[in-house]
DNA sequence: TATGAATGAGGCTTCATTCAT
DNA sequence: AATGAATGAAGCCTCATTCAT
């Protein structure tokens, strides 16, 4: 009946991805306003032209959509890491170019999410996968002597949380260059104090 | 004819502190297992032997079950951060017994909140007071020039944001001597690197 | 111990007596307020400086209470309305002197029910033996040939829909006289034009 | 390959009014026996096949379906008085043919609402729009002197009282006819008496 | 695939009432 | 008799999810 059913799929395949990006705006304006604890997916739905039983053609549960939500951040932020990273030649052109990729994509990112109650943690696998690509670097940075030897894990807990505390800072407002130079000497001079693991 | 109504009143405000510890221990258990956000006082309760009812003679929702959490926490912290602090000659132990003292009291209530989903920051009004505590202290320090002056908002979020994410190591098992006295060469290092504001 | 037990009994009894009105007292107002129907036993033991408990020394339900209400209009609007009654010579006087001293009752009474979304019916048994005992003096009367014979059963309802009606103008500030004439004026007339049963 | 969506919307539509029905009726049943106040949501749903959620979809609360229940009375009663009271050329027959239209429907209504403890007051704003429209019609009349001129607030409130008086009577098995021929004498022979205002 | 009504579990909370003191 | 905390049934309502169309 159809000459080209192959446009008409693309077609079809076109509003898919529609719905889909639909519902992910949807919900990225919903849990920044409510938060993920007290949003529901009827919340969502209701910011959407969509029928309530749509959702569930894309995405099983709440959860799995915050789920899609973080990892599209993180899919946008680990290629400008890498980048930033894959550039340095020194310890500290290794943190402040890390530091200044990250704190300026949350900068761009701010309206997105006013993280009201609950803090919108980045910590879904795709995120920190994001992070263990950073302690790889880390790690070849050390065996180059970028970085001075130190417990990884406690390393790794620390930027995190310098990252992610600096972040809500940025998020309110802060200029997030004189942020990153900040963290980038809290590091610079803190690693070559630090006790050898 | 009876003459002892104060000790049945004793009885009594026994019975009622002891519902009340019953309650705040099922919601410390609930919350570290479900985390705040899809724990329902009904959890709590059932967690409990007492009557759906009763949970409302002494709180008003799941909120102030949480907060009153929180405080207890903050209200056990805060002294002998105070006290640690008291004692300090030197940034170095000014630091190092103030990470010493938080982390070894995580460590002693490591068992209560296994802290999955949703982590159980610490940020309620009773313990940033904490905070703002040690900021006044920071500064006295700096005055005192046991440390280098900094931005006081970021040096207190890098502080936070070390401190929680580290809580989080000494949690999952790390030991919390090893933990504080990485903190404290990390800031220790790092203090005297940073720009001045 | 007590030389005068019996002085102790009669002390108590006021204070029982005293406990029973306070209650009652807080039931009428409450019962004015939200009427019967949203007004819970909570909420007149709250308007009360007595405990929970007490209530049901005094009353089995919020029902009995507004019973006890009821029959305390009742008790109080019968004797007036007999000797209104006792005192009629006429037709018209018959009837005046019964709504004049009815509707100067609801005039007096007037603050206590402001009567919100659910009128307060005054028909306990009490009251309404109160209509049963106006009832037989309709029927003495029409005996009497002071009123005209006619339906009995749509006779007391008609008058009973009349006054209580007209009760609620009276509430709201009418003049209880002019009601009370035009009621009589009302009947005076439409009496005479009634079919015979 | 479908061609009939109308069709299936047909069907939908169908069944949602039916449902709306099936919750109407039982609700008409429930406040019936237990009265407004005592009849819960829980009593209407479980007169029902449906789920508790489904009431939601319908009406928000109990005083909705109960709102909704008397305006589908005075939507029904409305045109009948209207009617009735056009045709009139006297006083009598204005009285007459409105007593009757009102009787007459509620004893075809009788069954429906067996009005236990709470009567079942027909006053919603639908029902008193309903009333002043016999207001001005009355209104009317007296200017036409079909009816004597009298104050108009107790004339109205008269006419309600015995209206719902007189249709408990016909409720519980009155003849509507003899009833509102009664009262029809009664108002014939007592406006004629009534006070000018 | 999209729709949106139906479902019923389950959340929160209040209530009447009991009962130890 | 008075107290007021404890009780748990029951109210109201929202939610995620299913499923007929």
């Amino acid at each position: 009946m159809d000459a080209r059913p192959s446009f008409a799929a693309g077609r079809r395949e076109l509003t898919k991805a529609q719905n889909r990006e639909t519902i992910l705006a949807a919900a990225r304006v919903v849990f920044g306003q409510l938060g993920f604890a007290s949003a529901t997916v009827r919340d969502i739905i209701r910011a959407t032209p969509l029928a309530s039983g749509t959702f569930y053609n894309y995405f099983k549960s709440k959860e799995e959509v915050y789920q899609a939500l973080r990892d599209e951040q993180a899919l946008a932020v680990r290629p400008r890491l890498r980048q930033a990273r894959s550039a340095a030649t020194s310890a500290e052109g290794f943190l402040k170019s890390s530091f200044r990729a990250f704190f300026q994509f949350v900068a761009e990112n701010r309206g997105g999410t006013p993280a009201p109650a609950q803090r919108f943690r980045l910590d879904s696998p795709e995120v920190l996968a994001g992070f263990v690509e950073l302690r790889k670097d880390e790690e070849a940075a050390m065996t180059r002597s970028l970085l001075p030897a130190a417990n990884p894990a406690l390393l790794s807990a620390v930027l995190i949380g310098v990252a992610f505390e600096l972040a809500e800072q940025v998020k309110e407002g802060a200029n997030p260059d004189v942020v990153a130079d900040f963290a980038t000497a809290l590091f610079l001079g803190g690693l070559k104090a630090l006790p050898k693991p």
